[in-house]
This record gives C-alpha cells, sequence and structure tokens, in this order.
DNA sequence: CAGTGAGCGAGCTTCCGCTTGACTT
C-alpha cells in the first residue's frame, strides 16, 4: 500500500521531487497530456454544445495504466502538474481517466523544484479549479475547429495535404510578409564622412549629418582641404548598462542562436539533456523568475568568485503577453558547478545559462560615454568623435547579451584627453557612399521572438511550430549568396582628393526563412478569406475570452458558439466561391510565339508554362520547373524565358550526350542515361561542360564508394556507404551498424548477426496517433 | 521518379500543447 501518490506531467521532475518528499510519497510522472480529441474525425459534437469527445492515445495506455494501478494501491493522490491552463486540464483529465474518488485526491502547485516550495504545496493543496480546466478545453477546441476546418480546404482549393492553424498560419504570414517588404524595398544611398586626426592615439570622429549626393560629398571634401578642424566641446557623461534577465525558452532560443548557432529544435534538445541530467531547471518556461533558494546561491557564487561589489540582487517581472508562469526562469541547478560534463553543446549551452543567471544577479556596469565636437572652419557641418570607457565592469565580466543586428559600428573606442580650443590635423578623411538597410528576414529564433511578442505559441510549440512550416514546404530554411555591389569612395590624403568605385558584397544571408511559393498562395488565400484568424490579434483576443472563462466570468461552450458560428459560414462560403488557386501570374508573351507566358504551381511545384494546350489543334503548351530561389511574384519574363533553354545539351563526353535538365529532384546532369544532381552553387542555365563533367565523375566515385563489400556467402548481403556513414542492407532492407563498429573489419557472420538482432530501419511504418512533425 | 498527363473514384491528409523516446538511408 502506498500511502501517498504524487502525480507530475515529467518524470525528471518526478524524480527530483521524490528526493525531497519522505518514503511515504511515490512520485509518478503522466509524461504531458494523458488523453486528447479523437483524431479520427472532427472529436467535437457541434450539435450537442461542442461536447469534446477525449481518448486516450495508443502511446499512452501504457502510461495509463500504470498510473491506474498506483491509484489502486494508493490511499491518497497528489495531482501535481503545473499551474497553468493545461497543467489544471492534465490533473482534471487524469482525476476523470483514472476515476479517482474526490475525497482522496488532492490538487497542489509549486512554481520552483525546491525543498520549501513542495512542502509547502504539501501542506496547501486545493481542489481542482473547473473554471480554469475549461478554458483550456475551449482553447483546445477551438484550434482543433480551426485547424480542421481549415485545412481540408485548402486540400480542395490549393493542393492536398496542406494545413493550416492559428498559430502556424500567422508565422507564415510574419514570414511572406517580410519577404514582400524584402521585394518592395528600394535602396537609396548617402555618404558616411568619417575622419582620422593625428595624435598619440588616432581620433575617429564622424560627421553629424549624413550627405545625400555625390555633388555634396565631393564639394564637402574638398572643403575640407583647407580647413581648420578645432575641438568646439568635451562633454562626459556617466552612463550604465544592466544585465538581461534569465532566460526563459524564447530568450535562450534567441541567443543560442546568435551566440552559438544553434537552431531553435537543437538548442530545446540540448536543454533537455542538461535538464534530465539535473543541470538545469525545467527549460519550456515562459518566467523570468528565480526562486529565494536561487537567488541565495548565485549571490554566494558572486560574491565567492568577484568580491561584494559585484553582487546586486534583481527580480525581474515578466513582460511577454499571455505568460503563464508556470516554472522559474531556465538556470543552472547548482551554481557552483560552473562546468559539466557532456558533450560540447550540453557544455556550451550550460555556459550560457550559467553566465546569464549569474549576470542577472550583478551589479550594473558603470561607464562614461565622451562626446567631442570638433568645428570646421568652412562648413557648418561637425564632426562628432564618441569613446566610451569602461569604469566599473559589473555583469559585464561575464555576460553581454547580443542584438539581433550585427551592424555595431565605431563609436566604442577609446579617446585620448582633449580640451575645448585644441587644433587637430586630420590625417585623411573618406566619404564612402553606403546603402539604406532592407529589412532583416527572419531567422528561426526572431521568428519566435516576434510569436513571442505576439502572444502567439507557447515554449513547447516554439520550435515544432517552425518545424511543421519547413515540412508543410511553407518554408525554407536557407543560405543565399550575396551579390556585388559598386560604390563610390573619396579619400582626402596629403592635400590631394582620389574617387574610385569599389564593391563589396551584400546581401548574404545565412540560415534564414524564406517562404515558398506554396507558402505565398496558402498565406494569400486565408488572409482573403479568413482575416480574423490570419489577423495578429487574433490569438490575443481569443486569450482575452479564455482568461474570462478561467475566471468564471463566461462560459465556455457560449464563447466556442460565438466564435464558431460566424467562422464556420465562413467555411461554407469559401467553399463555394472561391476559385482553386494556384496562384498564376501572366508575364507576358513569348517574342519567339508570341504566345503567353505564365507561373503558376503546378503539381510538382512552381512551373513557367508557353502556350495553352489545344487538343482539337493537336497544339501542346511548354513547360519549365522554375528553379531554386525564384519565385512565382517575383520571377521577370526573361528569368522565365531562359527556364526553356532547358534540357541543355552541353556536348560530347566518351561519346555521349551531356545534357541538363531539371527534374523532380531539381537540376540534373543526365550522361549515358545516368542522372547526377547539380550542386547548390552551379546554375543549371550558365553551367558549361567541364563543370558537367566534374560532376559525373563526383557521382561516379560516389556510387563505386556506396558497396563496401559484397559477401560471397550470400550476394544479397551488402555492407554499402549511406549519408549517415557505414549500413547494411540485405534483401532490401537496411540495417545500421552498432555503434563503434568498423565497418572494414565485418565479416560475414558478424553482419548476419547484426540483421538477425536488429529491425530493419527502412520499414515505412505507421506509428497510429503519433503526430510527426 | 527526371514529368507537369485521362477519366473515375476511394481513401488519405489536418490543429495546438503537454511530455519523452524511437527512429532516421
Amino acid at each position: 500500500m502506498i500511502q501517498n501518490l504524487v502525480i507530475v506531467e515529467s518524470p525528471a521532475k518526478a524524480k527530483t521531487i521524490e528526493k525531497f518528499l519522505g518514503k511515504e510519497f511515490v512520485v509518478k510522472s503522466s509524461f504531458g497530456h494523458i488523453r486528447d480529441l479523437s483524431k479520427k474525425n472532427l472529436g467535437i459534437d457541434i450539435e450537442k454544445g461542442f461536447k469534446p469527445e477525449y481518448i486516450v492515445n495508443d502511446d499512452k495506455k501504457k502510461v495509463v495504466d500504470d498510473l491506474r494501478k498506483s491509484v489502486a494501491e494508493s490511499e491518497t493522490v497528489w495531482l501535481a502538474s503545473d499551474e497553468d491552463r493545461e497543467g489544471e486540464a492534465i490533473a482534471w483529465h487524469l482525476s476523470e481517466v483514472l476515476k479517482l474518488d474526490k475525497k482522496k485526491i488532492k490538487r497542489i502547485v509549486f512554481h520552483e523544484i525546491t525543498k520549501d516550495a513542495i512542502q509547502n504545496a504539501i501542506k496547501n493543496p486545493r481542489g481542482i479549479d473547473y473554471n480554469l480546466v475549461n478554458a483550456q478545453q475551449a482553447r483546445r477546441i477551438l484550434d482543433r475547429l480551426v485547424g480542421f476546418e481549415l485545412s481540408p480546404i485548402l486540400w480542395k482549393k490549393v493542393k492536398p495535404a496542406l494545413s493550416a492553424g492559428r498559430v502556424q498560419s500567422v508565422a507564415v504570414r510574419l514570414l511572406v510578409e517580410r519577404e514582400r517588404e524584402v521585394f518592395a524595398f528600394s535602396s537609396s544611398s548617402f555618404f558616411k564622412v568619417v575622419a582620422l586626426f593625428k595624435g598619440d592615439t588616432e581620433i575617429k570622429a564622424e560627421l553629424s549629418e549624413k550627405l545625400l549626393t555625390l555633388k555634396e560629398a565631393l564639394d564637402f571634401i574638398e572643403n575640407c582641404k583647407t580647413a581648420i578642424f578645432t575641438v568646439s566641446d568635451v562633454s562626459k557623461k556617466p552612463s550604465k548598462k544592466t544585465p538581461a534577465p534569465p532566460f526563459t525558452t524564447s530568450t535562450l532560443q534567441q541567443e543560442a542562436s546568435r551566440k552559438l548557432n544553434f537552431s531553435v529544435s537543437q538548442t530545446m534538445t540540448i536543454a533537455q539533456k542538461l535538464y534530465e541530467a539535473g543541470h538545469i531547471t525545467y527549460m519550456r518556461t515562459d518566467s523570468v523568475n528565480l526562486s529565494d533558494t536561487a537567488i541565495d546561491a548565485a549571490k554566494k557564487t558572486i560574491i565567492e568568485e568577484f568580491g561584494e561589489k559585484y553582487h546586486n540582487p534583481r527580480r525581474f517581472k515578466t513582460k511577454s503577453k499571455g505568460a503563464q508562469e508556470a516554472h522559474e526562469a531556465i538556470r543552472p541547478t547548482y551554481f557552483d558547478k560552473q562546468k559539466i560534463t557532456g558533450s560540447t553543446g550540453e557544455q556550451r549551452l550550460y555556459d550560457l545559462i550559467w553566465k546569464r543567471t549569474i549576470a542577472s544577479q550583478m551589479s550594473d556596469a558603470q561607464l562614461e560615454k565622451t562626446t567631442v565636437t570638433i568645428n570646421i572652419s568652412t562648413s557648418t557641418y561637425k564632426f562628432i568623435a564618441s569613446g566610451e570607457v569602461i569604469l566599473f565592469d559589473g555583469f559585464l565580466r561575464v555576460y553581454l547579451e547580443s542584438t539581433d543586428d550585427d551592424s555595431d559600428e565605431s563609436g566604442k573606442d577609446l579617446l585620448p584627453p582633449m580640451k575645448a580650443g585644441q587644433i587637430l590635423t586630420p590625417k585623411e578623411i573618406t566619404a564612402n557612399e553606403r546603402f539604406t538597410q532592407r529589412p532583416p528576414r527572419y531567422t528561426e529564433a526572431s521568428l519566435v521572438k516576434k510569436l513571442e511578442e505576439l502572444g502567439i505559441g507557447r515554449p513547447s510549440t516554439y520550435a515544432p511550430t517552425i518545424s511543421t512550416i519547413i515540412t508543410r514546404g511553407y518554408v525554407l530554411k536557407e543560405d543565399r549568396e550575396g551579390i556585388i555591389r559598386k560604390y563610390i569612395s573619396i579619400l582626402l590624403k596629403s592635400g590631394k582628393i582620389t574617387k574610385e568605385e569599389k564593391t563589396e558584397i551584400t546581401g548574404a544571408e545565412k540560415a534564414k526563412l524564406f517562404p515558398s511559393d506554396i507558402g505565398i498562395v496558402v498565406n494569400d488565400f486565408l488572409v482573403e478569406y479568413f482575416k480574423n484568424i490570419l489577423n495578429y490579434n487574433f490569438t490575443a483576443t481569443v486569450e482575452k475570452d479564455f482568461d474570462e472563462i478561467a475566471e468564471g466570468k463566461i462560459e465556455w461552450a457560449k464563447m466556442i458558439e460565438q466564435f464558431y458560428r460566424p467562422f464556420h459560414k465562413d467555411v461554407e462560403k469559401t467553399l463555394l466561391e472561391s476559385d482553386y488557386s494556384k496562384g498564376e501570374r501572366v508575364l507576358g508573351t513569348d517574342p519567339k510565339t508570341g504566345k503567353s507566358v505564365t507561373v503558376r504551381i503546378g503539381r510538382f511545384g512552381p512551373i513557367a508554362q508557353i502556350g495553352e494546350n489545344d487538343t482539337e489543334k493537336n497544339v501542346k503548351a511548354q513547360y519549365a520547373s522554375l528553379l531554386k530561389g525564384q519565385l512565382i511574384e517575383t520571377i521577370t519574363l526573361e528569368e522565365a524565358l531562359s527556364l526553356f533553354n532547358l534540357p541543355r545539351n552541353l556536348g560530347l563526353y566518351e561519346e555521349k550526350e551531356v545534357v541538363i535538365g531539371i527534374g523532380r529532384f531539381g537540376p540534373y546532369v543526365r550522361h549515358a542515361s545516368k542522372f547526377f544532381s547539380l550542386k547548390k552553387e552551379d546554375n543549371p542555365i550558365t553551367i558549361n561542360l567541364p563543370r558537367a563533367i566534374e560532376i559525373i565523375e563526383e557521382g561516379r566515385k560516389k556510387e563505386r564508394e556506396k558497396v563496401i563489400r559484397v559477401f560471397e556467402e550470400e550476394s544479397s548481403l551488402q555492407l554499402l556507404n549511406g549519408r549517415w556513414g557505414a549500413y547494411i542492407n540485405y534483401k532490401g532492407d537496411n540495417y545500421k551498424l552498432p555503434k563503434g563498429s568498423d565497418p572494414q573489419k565485418l565479416n560475414y557472420s558478424d553482419c548476419i548477426k547484426i540483421v538477425n538482432e536488429q529491425k530493419p530501419t527502412n520499414k515505412k511504418k505507421k506509428v497510429s496517433g503519433k503526430t510527426k512533425r
């Protein structure tokens, strides 16, 4: 007989809590939600007041059975899921599914996993908050209605297997609109003037005004030839810097992206490992709060490591919309552990978390900013030199938060002492043409930041949302090469002016999110017919209603009713009235044939088309796929026409034709009826024969290396080289090698053993009820 | 698989949030 059974959401949490409680407590985990709306159909009976049909998923049956056994043996069941909407619902689902006797259950909550917090919680049990549960049901039902009514419209009107939802569709919209801002942006140029003055240390000063034209710049520089430069003012201002709050999920994702180049999902996987190893607190949180225990422990470490002067305890307030604050901020569990053992990724992420948390409890940095104004005798403009001295480093000693834009130039130098009236001699003055910046494309992390600002999505869904919009093909995560841009540079040195044209690379992108054609078409369709759902404030608006449900002010079914009736009318209207949406655009006419050139989404992606099919006259349209990076919205007539130069015959190699084309898997070179894919950097329109031969040879080499060994004993058993290293192929099935085995040393019986012991890895298996995102 | 298809029709796809493995050619 168990006296007390405690149920929490996470097994790692269960392990920790068990240590804090006495022997009379057994702690188990529900592994998150234990049941959900049926997936076979809508799972909601609309006519019966939106009655939900809940089902215990197959992969949760074991968990539920196990809990059921424990419950049968226990006197009291403590439902200790998180103190937020979802957590309350989990507690309720548990009580329903496990058919818990109301007298037997106690609902407890804590925001931090500390001994005090947990013992305190045990002393203050309450009942299940049904209002909060209903708010969760409303949230769940609304999301299901939106997702399961919108997606099928897309299957009919755009393409099968597409999806739409309250969160993902808005995420895509953000990307599409940003991309359009990028298209629409026209950059203008100006001249930035910088002077270097002689001195013990060189003084760098920037002109107070941007000069807009070349003539202005030339005139100004000309005037500088004879000018006298006098220091007119030296002003010193104290300033300070304050540390950033401890990490939440989204800020951790952002900083790990900026400082460590981790993707959002990489960060979460590594954080999960750190959490399971007991190194950090829970990694899915929207709270910046630290427990008293943590604040004390940080204090101790800071004073020991850096001294009293560096310590300044702080409490931070969460600002983000819709935060539910069921957990602490993400912090090290033990501050005295400055380093941990584990993979490099784990060590680096832990280091980041350690530093960020410690810095948040440290003193402000004290700075002194100096601004020197320099008069120019021949102009009303002034040069400004600015410098910064750190008087006391404070938290900067361990950590400084990064920013998204990397254009952090000048102004941070140390300046030599100067005083008003002092005359400065220029070493050189340059006027470089600069360009206004287009808006930046989103990275995974900056998209998460934006979604959080809008109150859309939750810490547990940021990473899955990004992978959903990528796997649906709405969005591509890509690097793009920059283009070469010319700019004018004017230099005044030793009394002589030189003007030259220089070049720079601009617009290169690394791991940025780009909307695809299908993403754009789907977005435009949804924005046209479902403005309300696609509105950036939609989530915020319904969240207000959910809050009112949680407070018991309104009834959940009424709220859903009010949302659903007009929404469903729109659904029916759209199904009836909207056209099939292919995103077609007419580019113009083909000068060769006089036929019209159009681009649209075809069965296998975006295509260009010349003319129409006419079966009576036996006229066939010509088709060509768009290249990677080309969009229906922006492709020009010329670019589209050049696609029709494919397939292109480049000539002969080994007496066989070398042909370039574009297929299902992108650009290829065909030779002797074999296909090899072109590399990312190759352009099929411009590629030449020598390069094509290189690709053919490379492909042949890979093919030769593919087979490591075929066994004489049985020809159907092969050792092959794949994308992830060596593997075994036996009668068409693949088997992975045990870790650390050397493929060169495996003999026939080793391989047979592996085949018999392992399940094949390439079996297409239908995982019932499991969401693959 | 290296094309953008015929005609008919059955059967399938999908949401968000809470969790962790299982698994990847």
